[in-house]
DNA sequence: GCTTGACCCTATATATACTACATGGTTTTT
DNA sequence: AAAAACCATGTAGTATATATAGGGTCAAGC
């Protein structure tokens, strides 16, 4: 299988699959005499495994370590579960700083009626900081 | 003021004031015959403003645009209310996306039970997509 | 007068996860 | 044989800073 193969197949760019690559997350497949690289269905379960970690937002780095477990079939898998644990916690934090988040945008809003000039816009009042809307 | 003294007011890095400079958000500061940038406190308020909209989760091209129509005083103030509703339209985009991750990530969680190898870590296992544990 | 330390300058590299482009070689199709 | 499609490398761009290298300036103390 040639690279645009793969990539069609697993539904990324083939610059993605080279820089996967680069990062060294795909180990290098093996080129015909032309220097095309040439894959094979162990690659393909690789970028999937890729793929389907990053639509679960996990950097690559977190990636590459939940390689290293799979190479380590019999060591105990707390590590893996640990890793996911603090990804939870992570995007856990991400939800809670944008409804926070939200709720100051809310109140700024709140702040203007939409039939001002400029000048008078209650929400650049609040941006410019003069008199705060926020505790 | 010099931009030490600035930074130190503001709670910013100096590097992050020359950046703002360079990309145009900063208007360029005078200087003294060494080279060295002097700044008044118009420059302080502009700074700060920078400041506020980037904790409200702002970007810097959003910013520039916010300022534009800061030196249009006599405009309605529609654009600004439609440039903040698209923001928070954004961020409760973001948080219902990181919802969603957060119920994937859950259910994969609940693929182990921390006791095994790696070999059978319902959590590797799932990322490996053998058996999907998701719809 | 000279050193030390604090401050300032520019330019470049780093981080993330790709994407896009320039330039050129190879294969496949027409 | 020519054209389209594919592949290669290397570089640069995205966003928002932070960090580092290598150097100039200034005030105080010895």
């Amino acid at each position: 299988m040639r690279i645009g193969q793969l990539a069609q197949q697993a539904g990324v760019d083939i610059q993605t699959i080279r820089f996967y690559e680069r990062q060294g997350l795909l180990p290098p497949p093996n080129r015909e005499d032309n220097g095309y690289r040439t894959y094979k269905a162990d690659h393909a379960d690789k970028l999937l495994f890729i793929r389907r970690c990053r639509s679960f937002g996990m950097s690559l780095e977190e990636i590459g370590v939940l390689q290293s477990y799979q190479e380590q079939p019999q060591q105990p898998c707390v590590a893996i579960n640990e890793l996911l644990d603090r990804h939870i916690a992570q995007v856990r934090n991400q939800i809670a700083s944008l409804q926070v988040l939200e709720n100051q945008l809310m109140t700024l809003r709140g702040c203007c009626d939409n039939e001002r000039q400029n000048l008078d816009c209650g929400v650049l009042s609040g941006l410019l900081g003069g008199d705060k809307p926020f505790s």
